[in-house]
DNA sequence: GCCAGAAAGCTATGCCAATTAGCCAGAGCG
DNA sequence: CGCTCTGGCTAATTGGCATAGCTTTCTGGC
């Protein structure tokens, strides 16, 4: 049986892509089908199962974050917010089940806890922008966070069934938070 | 062996009594245990471990819609829409667990998908004090669905850690909704 | 080049949840 | 009194997760 160079970073890659190829949540049975090995093989690299969905969360929060971070830089003010939200949709419309395998607690956990706060920092940055700090600046990025979750999760569900443009909708929703930052 | 003289219903009591004791997603065992029976006899009640999800789904649909509606009646405008999502948000808050076992996409079954737009109903009347009907209802009920949601889901499953009261977050979600129905 | 040990496969096994099949008790009706 | 239907049950299958323990392969020191 020759060795199949698998690695932990290597488990996590394939996880990912059957939640990109439509598997909501892939076994760990599937997983190791897709790399081409037995499942107890899996546990010499990852700690098990939910293991495994622990550190394809951390990925998909950095990846998110990068995202988000790259969308801000260079932007200020509602042009910043606007592309911190296009970025945020464009991901879970890309990767709806990467999205939806990030928990929405990460704390409890350190590494998710400092992935989660690398991603609030963006959001304060941008906000910084518009003279919001301490206090008012959370309040904000809740409101953010709330409204662009809560679109992205319901869209990438197919929760919005009726025929009007989710794009449009989503315009609304952004010019909605603008506003409430002035 | 006596009969426990079940019903559909009492399963689904059941099942909800677990959600609410803290169990995010109780097993066919468990509800029959709680039941005091053994798990294949709830499937002379209930078609199944997916189909006892979907009759809780209904069943909670039914009740947040009963909720928003008993908020609704009697307000209108921003008052109307406050009352909305404070009951939205005091539904989740009660029964986080109940709440989580709604499905988002109700459409592919005609049950779910009635219950929803009984909910949509309710929004749109409250929408249609403002004088906003056809398209633009439809995308303000997104903006009010996706906020709302998004908070509750956010906030249910503990994903406000920082020491911020949450409900002034709240009420400037609120706020910046109410401002965007103008 | 060789060998020891670590690393990375494997098979076998156990547990739990869901489900199906098929048996049995008892309540209600003629 | 007995028939039949309903709602229990036990037994057995399947599939996922996990652990134990064996075997093979790679690597580093000599």
């Amino acid at each position: 049986m020759p060795r199949a160079g698998l690695t932990p970073v290597a488990v996590v890659d394939a996880a990912l892509e059957l939640l990109d190829a439509g598997d909501s949540a892939p076994t760990l049975a599937a997983v190791a089908g897709h790399v081409g090995v037995a499942a107890p093989s899996l546990y010499k690299h990852v700690p098990g199962a939910s293991g495994l969905r622990h550190l394809v969360a951390l990925r998909v929060i950095g990846e998110l974050t990068a995202r988000l971070r790259a969308a801000a830089t260079g932007r200020s003010g509602d042009d910043a917010v606007a592309a911190l939200l296009h970025a945020w949709r464009d991901y879970v419309l890309a990767h709806p089940h990467r999205y939806a395998a990030m928990p929405v607690q990460p704390l409890g956990d350190p590494d998710l806890a400092r992935a989660a706060s690398g991603m609030l920092d963006v959001v304060l940055a941008v906000l910084a922008g518009y003279g919001l700090t301490g206090q008012d600046a959370i309040h904000a990025t809740r409101r953010i966070r709330a409204a662009a979750h809560g679109f992205a999760t319901l869209e990438a569900q197919g929760g919005f069934g009726l025929a009007e443009d989710a794009s449009e909708s989503y315009q609304g929703l952004i010019d909605m938070i603008t506003a409430s930052l002035q």
